[in-house]
RNA sequence: GCCGCCAUAGCUCAGCUGGUAGAGCACCUGAUUUGUAAUCAGGGGGUCGGGGGUUCGAGUCCCUCUGGCGGCACCA
């Protein structure tokens, strides 16, 4: 780098997944055709086999040489590295580079399976009010082949990105006048409904209520709350003719204290499990929306559950094994689970905060889940629960969470009279299992790369006629399957069957019944599922009490089984 | 918001160093009535993301705005 672009600085460059980063101040910006140079000389350098020689430096003398040469960043690493830590530098010919090591003994050992991918902008030090650096990102392999296999994973990953799936099979779209609004069609609305249906009844299974408050509240309402002061920068903010300051809710927990504070509470009415899926609003900042993943208008499976210090464990519990078996459901599969605790912006004491980070880990446990604990990143009312999924190129999603919450109740005055007699606060759990309805189902389309189970399809089965003379018996057939609960549609188009079956297949819609006039005389139909080439032909009463128990979301399957209770 | 890249027909994309727009699919019309992953022929369709500039001339060069992509920051 330094001799293709001199006056460059070098900072970090660890190892990651499938590769490697490093992170650079050039003088002057580089481009994309800059990788291809850069990567000459590194095989170059691979050809040379050059030694690389681990010394180990006096802390002054190592910060005095990277000063002396221009290198502020690699002198501000070693200021910073505790007292007592050997300071290794390698030595590669004349070029010194501070590195924690081990390497390996010479640049002939890295072999050439190796590509840069791409330019990336980062901050120093992951600080938004330092410098930015640029970062190329490369991948390396031990073998050609391995590379190779690398960068076709990568491509076919590529091709289950929910945008590409969503516009091909007509799902969604977003315009540019709503960056981050999403304008569902009635195929991913009817995705959309199916999920909300499905949660509506899980939820309702175990003892939640549902409500819908206002979008839309005064200035003062968020102060409050709070929410003015550390949410402010998030939130869309209007102004009415007669010079009130609105403000579009981001969330829905203190329009759900407001239900709970009206009337007065009793222990014996805990816990309250208020659910609400209305949309939120919140402003994301311009380079952070991401398709269906990252919004500025969504909807959450929201729920709180105000309860009672001693139930938090057991509702913590219940609430995670839910979402496992949601999870199960959908077929999705955790990534990992997050404990984010306390952060700079926040309110509450300490002693809450420590309760309150204690409590979730605890429940964790009691629901066998392992946690990893991630400083700084709670919410600033509570800890939170992170549940993570993946997208299709490996990214993880916040998508599940379970915030532990003392601060909001006691800012809007919410209490219950318990057993004693006295006014008690309550504890809200905010809780989500979806999270964000768009950013589950942005998921779930790179899951199944557009192929839904038959219970969410959009489209289950289409009717393909074969010749005209079957249309009116084709119609027939649509009817009784849409009576029958099926979200069926026809296709009488004058097209050969084959031509019918390659578009509806690519589609994605799991079952094709093809009829003709043998069909049409014996009153069956023919049904082709989604990835194979099989057809079976039955009577079109069977096929429709076959396919309507077949179309059953998984919670209803197991409530039809008569000895398997939901 | 920041860094790099990108924006051409409904979709996917081509258009070299500036000479005044092209393909496939889709759509429409006609023919064909077809048995399990693309029937044939014809036709319509683009102020080349918006605005400004350089030039005799801009899809192509420059500036700027908007949006998108990959990251970083942010993410209740």
């Amino acid at each position: 780098m330094q001799e293709l672009f001199p006056g460059t600085q070098i900072t970090i460059g660890p190892n990651i997944e499938d590769g490697f980063f490093y992170d650079i101040a050039p003088q002057t910006p580089l481009s994309l055709e800059d990788l291809p140079k850069i990567e000459a000389r590194m095989r170059e350098i691979v050809d040379s086999d050059a030694a690389l020689v681990r010394e180990e430096w006096a802390r002054d003398a190592a910060i005095a040489h990277f000063k002396s040469i221009g290198e502020h960043y690699k002198a501000e690493i070693i200021s910073d590295l505790p007292e007592g830590e050997p300071i290794s530098v390698y030595r590669t010919g004349d070029w010194l580079d501070l590195c924690r090591g081990p390497h390996m003994p010479s640049t002939g050992k890295v072999g050439k399976a190796f590509k840069l991918l791409k330019l990336a902008g980062a901050y120093w030090r992951g600080d938004h009010t330092n410098a930015m650096l640029q970062r190329i990102y490369g991948t390396a392999w031990r073998t050609e082949e391995e590379l190779a296999a690398y960068l076709h994973r990568v491509e076919e990953a590529e091709k289950r990105d929910h945008r590409r799936i969503g516009k091909a099979m007509d799902l969604f779209h977003i315009q540019e006048e709503g960056k981050g609004m999403i304008f569902w069609h009635p195929k991913g609305w009817t995705l959309y409904r199916t999920m909300l249906a499905y949660m509506r009844r899980r939820i309702e299974a175990v003892g939640y209520v549902e409500v819908k408050t206002p979008q839309i509240l005064e200035q003062s309402f968020w102060e409050k709350s709070g929410h003015w002061e550390k949410f402010h920068d998030s939130m869309f903010v209007c102004e009415t003719d007669e010079g009130e300051v609105m403000a579009v809710k981001p969330m829905n927990c203190p329009c759900h204290v407001q239900i709970f504070n009206h009337g007065q509470r009793s222990y014996r009415d805990l816990p309250i499990r208020m659910a609400e899926f209305e949309g939120l609003h919140r402003c994301e900042s311009s380079g952070s929306t991401h398709g269906l993943l990252r919004v500025r208008q969504m909807s959450q499976d929201d729920a709180h559950i105000f309860c009672a210090d001693a139930q938090i464990v057991e509702e913590s519990k219940a609430f995670i094994e839910l979402l496992n078996s949601v999870y199960a459901d959908f077929g999705v599969e955790l990534h990992s689970v997050k404990l984010a605790l306390r952060p700079d912006k926040r309110f509450g004491t300490d002693a809450q905060w420590t309760i309150a980070e204690d409590q979730l880990e605890e429940a964790a446990h009691l629901a066998g889940i392992e946690v990893e604990r991630i400083a700084n990143e709670g919410a600033f009312y509570g800890p939170k629960l992170e549940f993570h999924l993946r997208d299709a190129i490996g990214r993880t999603w916040q998508c599940g969470t379970l915030q532990l919450d003392y601060v909001l109740p006691e800012r809007l005055d919410a209490s219950y009279i318990a057993e004693d007699g006295q006014k008690h606060r309550p504890v809200m759990l905010h809780r989500a299992i979806c999270g964000s309805m768009e950013r589950f189902i942005g998921v779930l389309i790179e899951h199944f790369a557009g192929a839904f189970p038959l219970w969410l399809a959009p489209v289950q089965v289409t009717v393909a006629t074969i010749t005209s003379d079957a249309d009116a018996y084709a119609r027939d057939v649509v009817s009784q399957l849409r009576a029958a609960g099926l979200r069926a549609e026809i296709d009488v188009r004058n097209e050969k069957i084959n031509y019918k079956i390659r578009e509806h297949s690519l589609a994605k819609v799991p079952i094709i019944a093809v009829v003709g006039r043998k069909e049409a005389e014996q009153r069956t139909i023919a049904l082709r599922r989604l990835g194979g080439d099989a057809q079976s032909i039955l009577a079109l009463d069977d096929a429709c009490a076959v396919l309507t128990k077949e179309a059953l979301a998984p919670d209803e399957a197991r409530r039809a089984k008569p000895d398997h209770p939901a």
